[in-house]
DNA sequence: CGTTGACTTGACCGTCTTCAAGTTTAGTGG
DNA sequence: CCACTAAACTTGAAGACGGTCAAGTCAACG
């Protein structure tokens, strides 16, 4: 079943980082390349479907993700799920847990994934010895602050067929940014449609039928356990979305 | 009008600052004090109704507040408005726009406010020569993406009562967590039900009636431009919440 | 070849929106 | 102090958007 490994054998040393090879991520300098390589404790691997992080719970460590894709949600006690982000290479996960102590939320992959382990006791070192990553930290922070704003917008304001074109449009912006796909291997979103629909705080049989419309359309096309982008511009034009997602530079622990 | 002042002058010194006198933030050392007492520029009155940092520009400022409501929000092209969070004194404000550069929401005041001025370039020097401050920075914004998990499950899967019922628990709880209002003086919620249709995602008319059930049912009190709360526990069960907003110490810059 | 998870579809119903009036209150100027 | 105005709040009626229920189909997988 969804399982999770973990070991400290490195497949990817810091030194060789597949993610800063690409020129999205700032580079680090030497020390701060040394001093992250102690600071990662090991690899994560985690299936399709496992938790990664549970609400509720104290974890002792602090991700970045390598590969694969994942979702946080929270939970009402009746069951009721809501979607609140979902992450991908280059994202921090737990860093919430870290500050406050206690998972407000718990973290699922979507697909087959590698995590950095780091360990949250040594934040507080980072922090001290290396102002540029701390700094980079909190940019992190606000990034994710700043996507959660636009998603509240989304859920709050626009009706089922924007909020779809919307989080489509997003997650693909947000898969180009992390620079791991070409154009020519036209990239699928991982997800399906329940997800979607409780992303957008829609039915499951709601989304179905909106998810159809914009097939219709020819904006997007959906598969199982998937969807491929047939005209982002169109998504994006459909939400009234000035996708300015700045995919410039950004920084990375 | 709802106007905006700016003063270098100092009412409250950092030394004397009225919020770090409250139990609920922690103390400064001696070298912090000394450090953000240069890192104020000034305080900044504010009127209701002004707003204090627009969507879209670059402002070379970062405030704490120190007396006041305001809220933020992010607006649809054709007008459709959501409101993000709320932030109340001892909150920090413009965070993001100096991580991220540009303003990506409005902060409008709720009430007059004072807010401290600081200087956005010098948060670096801030990072270099006071990690526990910076490490304190990432905390409150942690914080504040807790806050905005919450109000995406609420958008997201609470009908209209529960909606209502978590967000008047949840702002008193804030209210409470600042330590300005003792019990004596039941405080006063100062929004109007156009700031709580905004906040929710539904329409005017339909907040109102669902206030009015509310109000039927003895859990809150509605006044011209504000909500006294008469039952919060009633409130806090109906949302289906288990408030724990641990009002422990917290920092504060 | 049966099971399971994902997707699909139609019918009916309820929550919430929109429209279109009100009323009440606070603030302003004569 | 009173008349006027604007902002906030209230209410009812009609209808749309999205939810719920109840069946499906389809593909993958052991």
């Amino acid at each position: 079943m969804a399982d999770i490994a973990i070991r400290s054998a490195r497949k990817y040393p810091c030194d060789k980082c597949p993610l800063h090879a690409r020129q999205i991520f700032r580079q680090f300098t030497k020390p701060e390349l040394e001093f992250i390589s102690r600071f990662k404790k090991g690899e994560l691997t985690v299936d399709r479907g496992a938790t990664v992080l549970s609400e509720g719970t104290r974890n002792p460590h602090l991700y970045t993700i390598l590969q694969g894709w994942s979702f946080r949600y929270k939970m009402l006690s009746d069951g009721r799920r809501q979607i609140v982000n979902y992450a991908m290479p280059g994202d921090l996960i737990g860093l919430q847990g870290t500050m406050l102590g206690e998972m407000e939320h718990s973290v699922e992959a979507l697909s087959p994934m590698i995590l950095c382990v780091f360990e949250r006791n040594e934040l507080q070192t980072l922090y001290e010895q290396h102002p540029d990553l701390a700094y980079d930290i909190t940019w992190i922070a606000s990034r994710e602050e700043c996507m959660l704003d636009e998603n509240l917008l989304s859920i709050g304001r626009r009706n089922a067929m924007e909020r779809l074109a919307y989080l489509i449009a997003f997650l693909l912006r947000r898969a180009e940014g992390t620079g791991l796909h070409s154009q020519k291997t036209p990239l699928e979103i991982p997800i399906t449609q329940q997800h979607v629909a409780d992303t957008l705080g829609l039915s499951l049989v709601h989304t179905n039928k909106t998810v159809r419309k914009l097939a219709e359309r020819q904006l997007l096309q959906w598969r199982d356990r998937g969807c491929a982008v047939l005209d982002l511009e169109g998504l994006e034009k459909l939400a009234g979305w000035t996708g300015d997602q700045s995919n410039k530079l950004r920084p990375f622990i």
